[in-house]
DNA sequence: GTCTATACTGGGATAGAC
DNA sequence: GTCTATCCCAGTATAGAC
């Protein structure tokens, strides 16, 4: 009848008395819950069983729920925005910098599609409340501004910059967030194989390249 | 301390011993909850509530939450499946075929931006069980085959169709799903007013449409 | 057909032992 | 720092009155 003690099932074991590896593996445990689930519906007793802790070992690092899931967005975001701030895009000619970030930003998508999904419960459960302090936002600015680039040096056409900028993260995440339903257009193919990310990525640059070109430039690029 | 009585806030007075409105504002108030929180995560007591009838009710209309949630999407998806036949897209040029398509398709959007989350969460939490049953799929096998059409016929460049019809469905909804977050890029923007789903509309076909066109066509329409 | 009452379970949070 | 035990509310589902 007793439920058989599983404890830490699919992580290594952990060291006891370790509190940095024991913060970390619910961290990591957490980001994959709330990918899930969100905030509100995200169970901390799943949360603690994947991490082979229990429960009172959350509240002690991160005193609450929603303590551990600002902690999650901090360390999920950290990388992301310091990458994008490495990448220096304002430096170069705007169709580089356009290319060159989309390129960036679907490799970390494929490297972890949890940052997609928790935004996404985000928007619809919390209406956005922790989103602001993401510093995902400026990501959008950033794009924004090469596209506002583009358009002034006649490279890009006469697009709306924050519209345009939408559709094209759009094009990005949609694949990630929506694999597990597209699967079942195609049974055969393994969404997340390197070579269908590839491919995706391949798609999703000729698409959003073609589709912001501006007319001087889509004649050069025929001749 | 007790509980105020509330009963139905929101909607208008139910007729008692009604069964069709009954069921009808069962759903209504299902289909939002879905959207908003996924199969798993919903509430019934919130459904009821926003009701204004019991729990009771519903587990007697529908004898389970999944029953519920079954009936929900099959309303919900009827409307647009038969939308889609109506069309009559294989008679049209490619071109004509894909702006219509996806004209429509916005319109369904902004009509009712449920459905896509709650195949968002279907994907997420339930690994699209239940996608394969919405005859969502086929609005797919469409879109792909007027990509493919195109193809042959030189108006649209060499794409992949699958790859290129799922990055369109991306552009035309991520706008809706992630509304909420948005809307602190813009804070002085209503981002679901006819106006800006208008200019969204607009952006998006304009980006898809330059997006997938070939190069024989766009000089034509540079002439 | 609709309600009230309730059985039962799951899950957030805390106290206190070790 | 980690565990066990527990409190208590929320939520699914059902029984039975009206």
């Amino acid at each position: 009848m007793a439920k058989a003690k599983v404890g830490q099932s699919s992580n290594a074991k952990r060291q006891v008395r370790d509190p940095a590896a024991t913060q970390a593996a619910i961290l990591d445990a957490a980001e994959q819950e709330f990918a899930k689930h969100g905030l509100i519906a995200a169970r901390t007793e799943a949360i603690a069983a994947q991490t082979g802790v229990t429960k009172a070992m959350i509240y002690y690092y991160f005193k609450s729920k929603e303590g551990l899931y600002q902690a999650v967005l901090e360390r999920a975001f950290s990388g992301l925005l310091q990458m994008s701030q490495q990448l220096d895009l304002d430096q170069l000619p705007p169709e580089e910098a356009l290319e060159k970030g989309v390129r960036e930003f679907l490799a970390c998508e494929a490297r972890n599609p949890n940052l997609s999904r928790i935004l996404f419960h985000e928007a619809i459960q919390n209406q956005g409340e922790y989103y602001k302090r993401t510093g995902f936002p400026t990501l959008f600015t950033g794009l924004i501004a090469i596209l506002e680039r583009g358009i002034a040096q006649g490279c890009f056409r006469p697009l709306d910059p924050l519209l345009t900028a939408i559709n094209i993260v759009g094009t990005c995440v949609f694949y990630f967030m929506a694999h597990e339903n597209l699967k079942h257009l195609c049974p055969d193919k393994q969404m997340l194989s390197p070579e269908m990310i590839e491919q995706h990525r391949h798609e999703a640059i000729a698409v959003i390249m073609a589709g912001v070109r501006g007319q001087v430039n889509s004649l050069r690029q025929s001749e």
